[in-house]
DNA sequence: TTGACATATCGGTATTCGACGATATAATGA
DNA sequence: TCATTATATCGTCGAATACCGATATGTCAA
């Protein structure tokens, strides 16, 4: 895994909608409706569902995920037209562990 | 403790200088001179000595310090005309694990 | 009480962020 | 090929942030 930007991560998380969507996706199949992709546990979500449940424009609502994924929270996955986003457990597990132990 | 607000922390740990002091903090001793009031690592460290290390003007500090300890990071102890600011190590443990199990 | 500190607050300016609509790109299906 | 759908990018504008210098407040020492 890359080295983590503690700046570039923190400011991803300075914002109520983008802390939601990490939380929706920790259990996707909860809070979206199922996708024809496949398991949104394994691939991931798409935008439009997470636009929905935001209440966000698109514009606003991608480039919140393009910001995730550039701080290392997120993973994206694109298939065909979809791009499904999902959470990078282990770069959370490091942000946790960051904080317990170095900073 | 009061419950956290994820947001206010985040914002307070999206800048470089301000995560800075809160590494100075961790080890006190190593990073700032000793001071007459007392031990560094029990009553915290004085505005001064943190302004002087981070070189920004004194009323920059002053904010960051008041930030950090609105987001419940630091604590803060007046003694006679000096305010001496430490870390909040259970606020750290508290932010944490957040990360790890709710967000 | 006056003066010298330590710190906080105020007012300003330049940069960044929040959010949008419009438009571009890219894949799909007819 | 053409229209449709999914997503990304661009340009904008008001709000918030990063800093500063100037000033206010509060404490101590003479």
């Amino acid at each position: 895994m890359k080295h983590m930007d503690p700046i570039l991560i923190f400011k991803a998380l300075s914002n109520e909608t983008r802390l939601q969507i990490l939380h929706w996706l920790k259990e996707p199949e909860k809070y979206f409706p199922s996708q024809e992709g496949g398991d949104s546990k394994k691939i991931g979500v798409c935008v439009s569902h997470i636009q929905e449940k935001a209440g966000l424009s698109q514009s606003t609502v991608s480039q919140y995920l393009l910001m995730l994924q550039r701080a290392g929270l997120l993973e994206v996955n694109r298939y065909g037209q979809w791009t499904y986003y999902k959470r990078n457990e282990a770069a959370l597990q490091q942000l946790s562990a960051y904080i317990r132990n170095q900073l």
